[in-house]
DNA sequence: GTTCGTGCAAACGGTTTGCAACAAT
DNA sequence: ATTGTTGCAAACCGTTTGCACGAAC
């Protein structure tokens, strides 16, 4: 199955030998990584592509809404393949990232807030992980919520 | 008065001149600065104050509790005089910060992850500002909740 | 005299930009 | 022809580090 390039063609991308080798390591990139770490990972599988172009792939995936990007601890921005809305804790022993299901948290459907439009909000949540848990397994990026 | 003094002995922190100038600075800074914005702000008072002894001594305000220290956006960490409990709001299309009284968004007590030793939670709610608030004017950093 | 505080410049790491080549329309 | 895509290197920006000197203990 060509699972990756139908997606890009879905969001009118086009689907081309290096945005798909992008897309192939992103999609099952369930461990928040940094650009450089995409980066990092790419250069494994197809050694000569251009850091500038996982930057512009990665940015494009955000406009498309196939990628989030958030800033959750200092010394650059972390991306998420899961669009779908949930909340982040922050290990601040290991710096590991693990997403917290939206209903975990119980917040109120809509946030009011007099002078403000609210377009998104999300919870992040800090402290020490203390079991091994399937915190970060969440594989329903494009389809849920 | 000598306010900024009183906070830094309060804290064991030697009040040296750049202390001083620093806090002084810092403690009316409720305009969520990067390190850089005090660099610049203090460059003005205090022309050949040194970049690395800023950035230290925000460190050691962190350190001390005399300000958080948030990761909000790309491109920089942000300071906050603010250490009491309290959400933030980034303005997408101007980049202004804004803090957002805890209160304002009704949260459970506590957050209870299994798996997880929750030590501190908070909001980033995105969007943007429509009508001009005192949402930015909060002046009870050291002293309230 | 040993630690602490400071300034300066260089180094560092993540990200962006400029440019040249090529591919697709 | 014009635009879109890629790679490479250099530039850029926020932050950290190394070092030297002077002040405080």
């Amino acid at each position: 199955m060509h699972e990756t390039a139908q997606i890009l063609r879905d969001k009118k991308i086009r689907p081309t030998l290096t945005r798909l080798a992008v897309g192939e390591v992103f999609f099952k990139s369930f461990d928040h990584p940094s650009a450089e770490d995409m980066v990092s990972k790419l250069k494994k599988v197809s050694p000569c592509i251009s850091r500038a172009t996982v930057y512009n792939t990665l940015e494009l995936f955000v406009k498309k809404g196939l990628a989030s990007k958030r800033a959750l601890k200092a010394g650059g921005v972390i991306y998420d393949p899961v669009v779908s809305p949930h909340h982040h804790f922050l290990d601040k022993e290991s710096g590991k990232i693990y997403d917290i299901p939206w209903d975990l948290a119980k917040l109120p459907g809509k946030i009011d807030l007099p002078g403000f439009e609210v377009e998104d909000y999300y919870l992040v949540i800090t402290g020490k992980k203390t079991r091994r848990t399937n915190g970060t397994q969440q594989k329903n990026g494009r389809n849920a919520q």
